[in-house]
DNA sequence: TTCCAGGGTCCTA
DNA sequence: TAGGACCATGGA
């Protein structure tokens, strides 16, 4: 089934043809961080684009400016087939009740400067802090467009101090974010990570300081497409102990086990058992 | 007061 | 290569 996309005015649209689109779970899942509801809509921002986006049957509504329609679908992963997806989890026990419990999950191709610094910060840290520190950088730092802002250029951000971004609650991470910036700014092409193969991937990113295999992960299955990658996190760590019932299982045999089971599908499954068990849905 | 959070770095054995 | 101390901060 392919999408289909319906103008319903200069700058609304419904995309239909994609299966359960869930925002209240695509936005809120720990996959991004600056979005927020406001009545049925959740806003966003990414780049200088503003989008309101709201759940409808078998799609969602969008409200852009209409020359950002295709860089929403993109964001918004609208070409993923997560139909056949869904159905290739369901064929393994563990995970098939998951699905069925929350079939609407997504994954979102954000900027990926933007999500390499949000999860650097996101390092022994929670959501809700995340989201506060995140928010003070890009009202410090980022252009204001109808209410809303910018995630500060990598330029801005190479050029803040240690104390300046330890003022806004970034703590030790404050050089992580300062060296990360500078060294994207000396023209990091990150193109090639699209299709190289995983462990390679990994271990690129993890040349960026404050950048572990953990954030690596996440940086390429939230915002380089890469649904092979298996994050492992505290709340993964617990589920994938207890799912082989064996709590001295290494991050990198946890992340192993995951590749051989899921294969393709590694990060879906991920975000299953991610949002599963964080939001105690079992 | 202690533990914990979508961990990483650095040092030591 | 593996294990452990240390790192900021605020909510539970």
């Amino acid at each position: 089934m392919e999408p289909v996309v319906h103008t319903l005015s200069d700058n609304t649209f419904h995309i239909t043809g994609i299966g359960l689109f869930d925002c209240d779970v695509v936005f809120d899942c720990g996959q991004c961080f600056r979005w927020y509801k406001e009545s049925e809509y959740w806003i966003g921002i990414s780049g200088t684009n503003i989008a309101r986006v709201m759940t409808i049957d078998d799609g969602i509504e969008i409200v852009c400016a209409p020359d950002a329609l295709e860089y929403w679908m993109h964001y918004l992963d609208i070409e993923y087939d997560y139909i056949s997806a869904r159905d290739a989890l369901r064929g393994d026990s563990d995970i098939s009740t998951l699905v069925d419990i929350s079939p609407g999950i997504r994954f979102l191709n954000q900027d990926f400067f933007e999500c390499l610094i949000s999860f650097i910060i996101s390092a022994n840290n929670n959501i809700k802090r995340i989201k506060s520190i995140i928010d003070k950088i890009c009202k410090t730092y980022g252009t204001q467009i109808d209410g809303m802002y910018t995630f500060p250029s990598a330029s801005i951000l190479a050029q803040c101090t240690d104390s300046d971004l330890r003022a806004l609650g970034a703590g030790y991470r404050a050089d992580y974010i300062i060296e990360t910036a500078r060294l994207y700014t000396d023209g990091y092409d990150y193109e090639p990570l699209y299709t190289r193969d995983i462990v390679a991937a990994r271990a690129e990113l993890t040349f960026f300081k404050g950048v572990g295999k953990k954030v690596a992960d996440c940086v390429l299955l939230f915002s380089l497409m890469r649904k092979d990658a298996f994050p492992v996190d505290t709340w993964i760590r617990k589920v994938m102990h207890d799912l082989y019932d064996d709590t001295t299982l290494s991050d990198s045999a946890i992340g192993q086990l995951a590749q051989e089971r899921f294969g393709a599908n590694a990060g879906l499954a991920n975000q299953y058992l991610f949002h599963i068990n964080r939001t105690n849905l079992k």
